[in-house]
DNA sequence: TTAAACTTTCAGAAATTACTGAAACTTCAG
DNA sequence: CTGAAGTTTCAGTAATTTCTGAAAGTTTAA
């Protein structure tokens, strides 16, 4: 497997970005190399193109497995594993993002909420819950709104996103709409 | 200065969360310090109530200051310098947002660009370019509605966020209004 | 069963990242 | 000026994360 050098330019900067996108360095180079292929790859083919042990690829087929990011197919008569990206590119990102969020979102959204419960024992702590009160709220928010964008559809998704500038004034007119009823 | 064990949990998990949000343990602390807590710190205030050197706070400035995160302040007849957090939650969480395009979104865009401007010199790097069109036409939309919302005003975004289920209605609501003039 | 062909695991090594503390630097009051 | 009170820098060290490769595990064809 040698890789052309646009193509290595790709994959490379992957594994640059990958810590920044929430893997490391090798899940990274494996995630572009598979999204670029259009062949599945065995572990083997990954391990050869990024000169990578073949440990390492599994456990980062694992990783990315737990973003659901990659999907493993067979071939008739080869035991071999093949794996490719799952889903289409808007799919991916949307994983990538909820993923995220659960990793990144939810575990502060429970502290928060778990300190909330108490009362605050002094002046400091008073001031304390409110600031956590303000950030559970905009935690809050944000989860709902990604949840809300989650549940439609790529193409209504696609729409509200080209809608652009637009957005404003739908606002505007849903606010008009609702202060004359 | 000494944390109550609340406001301790919460600086801690600011700690743990740290390089999820994309700085290190100790700057996720000092942030989090620096926002539960009403009086703007000194350099060693944070240093104390953390355990960590006077060195490292100065770098983890350094660091809250490029993502534009903390002010720093003084106070007559005092020569020390006094942080606090730069703005209220929302503009932060907006900032941390707007920075992490930056260093998430904006790179990779920017590689792509360059990428798709080269003609394909094989089959696989038909397919390739493909593909990378596909995200570069993902990121950038992401992008554009990044800044979109970014150039709303507070009060509105809130006004979208809470909109909730109801941005899909409205979408339709705009749709029919589109497609009867 | 057996053994070939593959995958997974994990202890230890390598690489990376973060932290310390001492020295250098800056600022300002006297 | 001088030196006291502060901040910053950075070489070396500590901590953490990632990677390797050998051993253990799994699956299947014969």
């Amino acid at each position: 497997m040698i890789l052309t050098s646009k193509i290595e330019s790709f994959v490379m900067h992957c594994g640059e970005m990958g810590s920044r996108w929430g893997f490391n360095r090798t899940v990274g180079q494996m995630y572009g190399l598979l999204i670029i292929h259009q062949e599945p790859l065995t572990a083997v083919d990954i391990s050869e193109a990024l000169n990578i042990s073949r440990g390492n690829v599994s456990m980062g087929i694992k990783e990315l497995q737990s973003w659901r990011l990659v999907q493993v197919q067979h071939k008739p008569k080869d035991r071999k594993e093949y794996y490719s990206p799952a889903g289409t590119i808007w799919e991916m990102a949307t994983r990538v993002f909820e993923e995220r969020r659960k990793r990144e979102i939810d575990p502060t959204l429970s502290l928060l909420r778990d300190n909330l419960l108490d009362e605050p024992a002094n002046q400091k702590e008073v001031y304390a819950q409110e600031k956590m009160h303000e950030i559970h709220d905009l935690l809050e928010t944000v989860t709902h709104w990604a949840g809300e964008l989650q549940s439609m559809s790529p193409e209504k998704l696609n729409t509200l996103m080209k809608l652009g500038a637009g957005v404003s004034k739908v606002i505007n007119l849903k606010d008009k709409l609702i202060n004359k009823s």
